[in-house]
DNA sequence: GCAAGGTC
């Protein structure tokens, strides 16, 4: 038998120190090392991995892109090399000295090959340790126990599925990544990327966009009309709709013929009274839903109002504070060591959950829905039984984590049963009324997840040959609507029945078209960049926007995982499709390259340059901000300003007075639609400047006044009539119009402000535009500068960070990215990085 | 400066 401790390799920290506890019986501790945890009891050693620790990539001379051919890529050799070193470094120490090593990854495709990396680690650093592999569906007790007292061999066929993977990926995707941008001579940050998952998930988005535009709208009309029982009961009175049978004998409501339709409202208006015709009524059970995977966590959160990548984040917040388990999850299947009575037990007594987690316990039978997709690596999404209180969540957190115990009360709770009611009427003897009646017998489900559509219409109780009055009737000209974009979660859905992409990236992809500069606006919408780039992958190479790449490369894996090919074989063959690819591309590159420059420049063309015809375009100053300039810098100078806050993106609509593309300024909730920007300028142009008071400034040395002030760039603002000598200023709204009153603010001396909006909206009475602003101030002092107000800070990684000396955003800011990195746990460098940028 | 897949 070996000496030395045993070592034991999970893919993260979080299952590290969860099975470090059931195999210690609680007695193991953390010990940091180098920045990474070590839990240690007896003779063993725990550490977890944080994902891949090792990155496949060309080696370093192929990294100019100037230099190197793209088509070289093809058969360029590829390096594996630690990515975080940290980790590497504290694995080969801790592999050094151990007896043992037992490989406790994930249990799936990915896991494995996460586990022969390790393994491969540990190999180069001791030659002679037996290494063992464990697989576990959930970190349960049991679960645990069992996998560590049968141990088995690591899989390599199954890893050398994932390594191909790999391979193919990066050869496909660089080599056709760096062919694109170097035809449309994208070489910096704005570089032209295609991808395996990305490709098709654009082409999804571009290929809708081409519905809709081809879209031919048709008109038909709908009629409807108001029927009431005799008895005058106001209740009674209910919406019918008129149909008739097509010419299959199908009932249909819409009518395509406007002489029809005309002829059918008239007989409909004329008639005072309506027969019921048939009664039918039926009982309808309504199923829970099945448990949350993450595709339907993120359709769910998204119908709360979150983004993909903000649903996630805070589930990834929530999973690692301990309140849900892991929220990268294909399962809908609960595991068998769930116990729905232990668990709800636990939510009985709280102020939130209590009476619903007990009306549930009080059911006869506990029987939790199951879905279609069962896997062995994370449970669905549920809640850990672990409660926090409210004040440990922000608003935000606490929605979703009442979303995700509501889901596991909704999997558990009874179906609803509902009563459909149908009732057919005849007027003016041989026309037909519909109405379609819904009521919710008993409640199930609906009772503990509100979330689900439980409305009810109203239809009364009437009999075959009863008489019923029309009090109502109506005519509506309609027109058939195009397919609806795809919205994020929808797509998500989408890539899931094509299977491309994974549970932990699908979110991350969509995110990586808008950073691309492919997509634009929620829902999303396609660039004339993205339908270049899908025009020319259609035509050259059409793989790598098809999900037949993927469906190909799930075969291949299969086949190696099972022994039956190789990752030679397959990843030879993907080679030699690729090479065939570059023989048609390099044909065509300059064709290829131009159609890309093109379209790059229409999506910041705004329209004709006033001055000489040109075109004007948008452009980003040195100091970061947009700009509207003619293309013709420096022969023409003529410019507009943008407004100050978001990215602008191009709308469709044009102004009819200058033809310019109409603009709107992406800033998240404050996106706003600035219009046309030539009309902005001169509207702000013609307007003269309105003195409302004294400069509390300068006034009493050199006279200046407060004005009234509209800017070129829209943005309108109390500013003092000796700009730029003084530039005092006050902002006021961009919206609305701004209206001076007769009452006057004594402290300084300025009249109260007040701004009307033309679309009916409630006034504001802003007031002393001075004491606005600094309450506006008061109150960004308040909620600015908190930690949570940062996109990714969770209220425990805001209580961590105030433990480490970080207080607020400004301190943030300034904090030193590694050495914060090393006092807070579960954070990483390039973790502080992003907050920091995304607090500027 | 490429991809997609883990993870934070």
């Amino acid at each position: 038998m070996s000496q030395g401790p045993e070592l034991i390799i999970t893919e993260k920290d979080n299952a590290a120190r969860r099975i470090a506890d059931i195999l210690s019986g609680g007695s193991a501790e953390a010990d940091r090392q180098n920045g990474v945890n070590v839990y240690k009891w007896g003779g063993k050693r725990c550490i977890g991995l944080s994902g891949h620790v090792v990155g496949v990539d060309f080696p370093p001379e192929y990294n100019d892109w100037r230099d190197v051919e793209p088509v070289e890529l093809i058969e360029a050799p590829i390096d594996k090399h630690p990515t975080q070193e940290n980790i590497v470094s504290t694995l080969r120490l801790l592999a050094r000295k151990a007896g043992r090593v037992v490989i406790a990854t994930d249990y799936d495709r990915e896991g494995e090959l996460i586990g022969k990396e390790a393994y491969e680690l540990v190999r180069e650093v001791n030659e002679a340790v037996p290494v063992d592999r464990v697989r576990f569906s959930s970190i349960t007790e049991n679960e645990v126990t069992d996998a560590f007292a049968n141990p088995d061999e690591l899989d390599f066929d199954l890893a050398a599925a994932g390594e191909a993977r790999q391979i193919v990926d990066l050869v496909w995707g660089a080599a056709l990544t760096r062919f694109l941008s170097l035809s449309a001579r994208q070489l910096g940050d704005d570089f032209i990327s295609v991808g395996r998952v990305q490709g098709p998930t654009l082409k999804l988005i571009v290929d809708r966009e081409r519905e809709i535009e081809a879209f031919d709208p048709e008109a038909y009309w709908e009629l409807f009309a108001d029927l009431e029982k005799h008895d005058g009961d106001a209740e009674g009175s209910f919406e019918a709709q008129y149909f008739y049978l097509d010419d299959d004998g199908n009932e249909a409501e819409r009518v395509w013929d406007e002489d029809a339709a005309e002829t059918a409202f008239e007989a409909l208006a004329a008639s005072s009274s309506a027969t019921v015709d048939a009664v039918r009524r039926r009982t309808r059970t309504d199923d829970p839903p099945a448990p949350f995977n993450t595709t339907q966590f993120i359709r769910a959160a998204g119908s709360l109002g979150y983004s993909a990548q903000r649903a996630m984040s805070i589930a990834e917040d929530l999973y690692t504070a301990g309140y849900l388990t892991y929220p990268r999850t294909d399962n809908t299947v609960y595991p068998d060591d769930l116990d729905p009575r232990e668990l709800l037990d636990s939510f009985t007594g709280t102020r939130t959950f209590g009476d619903d987690a007990q009306s549930l316990l009080d059911q006869e039978s506990i029987e939790p829905t199951a879905g279609d997709e069962e896997t062995t690596d994370h449970p669905p999404i549920h809640p850990t039984g672990e409660l926090p209180s409210r004040a440990d969540l922000t608003e935000d957190e606490w929605e979703v984590y009442e979303l995700v115990v509501r889901r596991f009360f909704a999997t558990v709770a009874e179906p609803a049963t509902w009563e459909h009611l149908r009732v057919v009427a005849i007027v003016a003897d041989d026309r037909s009324l519909k109405a379609n009646g819904k009521r919710l017998l008993e409640p199930g489900y609906h009772a503990v997840y509100p979330y689900s559509n439980a409305s009810e219409s109203f239809v009364p109780d009437v009999v075959e040959g009863e008489e019923l009055a029309v009090t109502d009737t109506s005519f509506e000209a309609k027109e058939t609507q195009p397919p609806r974009r795809y919205g994020q979660s929808r797509l998500i859905e989408t890539m899931e029945e094509m299977g491309i992409g994974t549970k932990a990236t699908r979110h991350d992809v969509i995110q990586k078209l808008y950073d691309r500069g492919y997509i634009e606006s929620d829902p999303p919408r396609p660039t004339r960049l993205a339908r270049a780039v899908v025009e020319a992958s259609e035509e050259f190479a059409d793989r790598i926007v098809s999900e037949e790449m993927t469906a190909q490369l799930e075969a291949d894996m299969q086949a190696i995982s099972r022994g039956e090919s190789s990752l030679a074989e397959v990843t030879e063959e993907s080679r030699e499709i690729l090479e065939s690819v570059f023989e048609g591309l390099m044909e065509s590159g300059d064709e290829v390259g131009e159609h890309l420059q093109k379209s790059l420049k229409a999506d910041k063309t705004v329209g004709e340059c006033p001055d000489c015809g040109g075109d004007l375009v948008i452009r980003k100053s040195r100091q970061g901000s947009y700009f509207i300039g003619c293309d013709s810098y420096p022969d023409c100078e003529h410019t507009l300003p943008l407004p100050s806050t978001g990215k602008p993106l191009l709308l469709e609509e044009t102004c009819e007075e200058h033809g310019l593309h109409h603009i709107k300024m992406l800033a998240g909730r404050k996106t706003f639609v600035h219009g046309c920007p030539l009309c902005k300028a001169e509207a702000a142009d013609e307007q003269e400047d309105e003195v409302i008071g004294p400069c509390p400034d300068c006034h009493e040395e050199h006279g200046g006044e407060l004005a009234i002030k509209r800017l070129r760039s829209g943005s309108r603002l109390v500013g003092c009539t000796r700009y730029p000598d003084c530039d005092y200023s006050l902002p006021l709204p961009r919206r609305g119009d701004i209206e001076v009153t007769d009452e006057t603010c004594e402290d300084h001396d300025l009249p109260e402000v007040r701004i009307t909006y033309e679309d009916g909206d409630e006034p504001w009475d802003l007031g002393c535009p001075i004491c606005n602003y600094r309450e506006y101030q008061a109150e960004q002092s308040e909620s600015g500068t908190d930690l949570e107000s940062v996109s990714g800070i969770g209220a425990k990684t805001a209580e961590k960070l105030k433990d480490a000396g970080v207080e607020d955003v400004d301190s943030l800011k300034s904090a030193e990215p590694d050495s914060l990195a090393e006092q807070v746990d579960g954070v990483g460098p390039d973790t502080v990085r992003k907050w920091q940028t995304e607090a500027d």
